[in-house]
DNA sequence: GTAGTATTTGACAACGTTGTCATTTTGCCG
DNA sequence: CGGCAAAATGACAACGTTGTCAAATACTAC
């Protein structure tokens, strides 16, 4: 073992015959450095093995090189699917990926922000449903003007970056799913009003409804709370007031998880006696018996976009492109027939 | 808006009229500073609404702040609870937590890991099943005399902390509450077996039986692989080898909960027809129809001691306890009779 | 009260970058 | 080829802590 001393900016400038100043723009990608120099100095510091001290970078420039995930959702998929799409947009620049659980309904909560925003210091925030639409935490934000990304917010705001697919859009389409494969009573079922995406899923859903053959009255809604137990409970009301409905579009999977399970216990087969689509493509989708036909968002590809474009925010000190929206894919399996 | 300059370590110092030594002792809960000194510096930075720059910090101390976890684990609600129980530990401390996942089947993940390390100059890591288990990663760890604990390690380390239930014990005790219930054949549903803690309960589940009055033939094994289709199978084999089987204890929760799914399928009852416990307490246990008994283990308590127990040691510099035994507790619910 | 020791305190130099601003080099035009 | 603007480069002082080591102060035993 050799004693391994740190390699420093100043061992790469000497080996290069630089300042140290022009290692120093060559690794933050500064504009007035020659072509050839740059080569030159990125070639030494492969060789040997440079990487910029993260806490003295941070120290002189005032940055922290980190950035934080507010969630208040206890979908674990999907807050894990957010911290990957953060990590690999994190990992190339060299940023730190961190999350932190918010408690609106904690009476305590702003104090609790305003704690963590002092004590560490981040770069920029990710809010994701239903953070992203709570004003109290946007308001505190603007007003530290720290950079932010909202995923899927409830309504986009204007010096944020929004990173979002339609939603309407989407619940409208793979309404339009059942009704093609000749469902001709289906029902909706809803998430928490509170949350926007919720909303927004069952006005596409009533979208497409009207935009059928189908009469208003061979339409039904059923409320819920994204809870599988919830999807228990509107499995077993529907059973009662409608039990001729052949297709439920449930606003989420697990939801749809809930629907299956309370049918299979009355003796009811899905898909047989009953076709059900689900929402988010989690993994209970893939794994479930049978199979959830349901809508894909790329929640990973969400938290990278926001991520990158973040960071790029905090980069160039200003916000180029506000609106991401992306693309969401049915995925077809065999919960419906 | 007040044009706010940032508190310094200098503007306590004069403020208290000490030296910024001093209050760098105070902060760093230095030796050798009397109580009355430290009192007043404490005060002094309450009222200003002082806090140590965390990269100055890193800087000179050239410690990161950081604590990572290494894991390569598919449950999303496991990883979860870790960082929960690390967030809470380190937010007292000012320390960041971070994850990352390991691919030990990815050819280049030990470059990966080499890369990750050297990027980020974490303070300490912790690993978690089945990276807990992996010679390559701790191999990796000792090289560089990086602090780390082991969440329920398959064996002990010696110069590491050791974070642990009893599984095979776990495994015995519910087992016994089965066996008490007055089943008399019964079935153990296993993980994958690469994972100790699989082997450990199931170790446990053949004690307990053993221990009773219940003949060899009487209890038997299924392989599976802790996914819920693999409950699925499992149950399938068991419908056609051992039909008569009034009890199954599956390895964790997400096999339960496939068990119980196939059940319904075949027109069986949970837990009229067959009693089944889980592990783990995920929320499957208890938002699953029915509600399943399950053998808790506190994950995040278990994250909590060993970032805490890290920290302590990045901080003395010595590793003073290495082992620590939590408590499991059998949660019971619906699923058996 | 004094010497000797242990405890407490402080002065000042790191730590490894980036920001500022001055200086040098290059490129261009007449 | 001289003059001038633009581009490239460098010297050096921050950034806000902790580490080191010397100095001051408090305690103890006689």
């Amino acid at each position: 073992m050799s004693a391994k001393k740190n390699l420093t900016i100043e061992d790469i400038a000497e080996q290069a015959g630089v300042s140290i100043k022009t290692v120093s723009r060559v690794f933050n990608n500064a504009p007035n450095v020659r072509q050839q120099k740059r080569d030159l100095v990125l070639n030494v510091a492969r060789d040997l093995g440079y990487r910029p001290n993260i806490s003295a970078r941070q120290l002189a420039s005032k940055r922290s090189f980190v950035i934080s995930h507010f969630h208040d959702n206890p979908n674990t998929d999907y807050l894990s699917a957010i911290y990957d799409g953060m990590r690999h947009a994190c990992a190339d620049k060299g940023y730190y990926a961190v999350a932190e659980k918010l408690r609106p309904q904690n009476a305590s909560y702003r104090k609790a922000l305003i704690d963590y925003l002092t004590r560490y210091e981040v770069d920029g925030v990710i809010l994701s449903p239903p953070v992203s639409d709570d004003k109290n935490v946007i308001k505190e934000l603007e007003a530290r003007q720290l950079p932010y990304a909202l995923i899927s917010p409830g309504r986009k705001v204007k010096n944020a970056i929004n990173v979002f697919i339609d939603e309407k859009n989407a619940g409208r389409s793979i309404t339009n799913f059942l009704i093609e494969r000749g469902h001709e009573k289906i029902a909706f079922i809803s998430g928490l009003d509170s949350h926007a995406a919720s909303r927004e899923r069952e006005a596409g859903f009533w979208e497409a409804v009207e935009a059928s053959d189908l009469s208003k009255e061979k339409a039904l809604r059923f409320a819920g709370d994204f809870s599988m137990q919830s999807g228990f409970a509107a499995f077993d009301e529907l059973e009662k007031k409608a039990p001729d409905v052949t297709a439920v579009f449930a606003a989420n999977d697990e939801m749809a998880v809930g629907v299956i399970i309370a049918a299979l216990r009355v003796g009811k087969k899905v898909p047989e006696d009953l076709s059900v689509v689900g929402f988010d493509d989690s993994p209970f989708a893939k794994s479930m018996w049978p199979t959830i036909t349901s809508l894909a968002q790329p929640v990973s590809e969400m938290a990278k976009t926001s991520s990158e474009k973040l960071i790029d925010w905090v980069h160039s000190q200003k916000l180029e492109h506000s609106h991401f929206e992306f693309e969401t894919q049915i995925i077809i399996r065999d919960s419906c027939g």
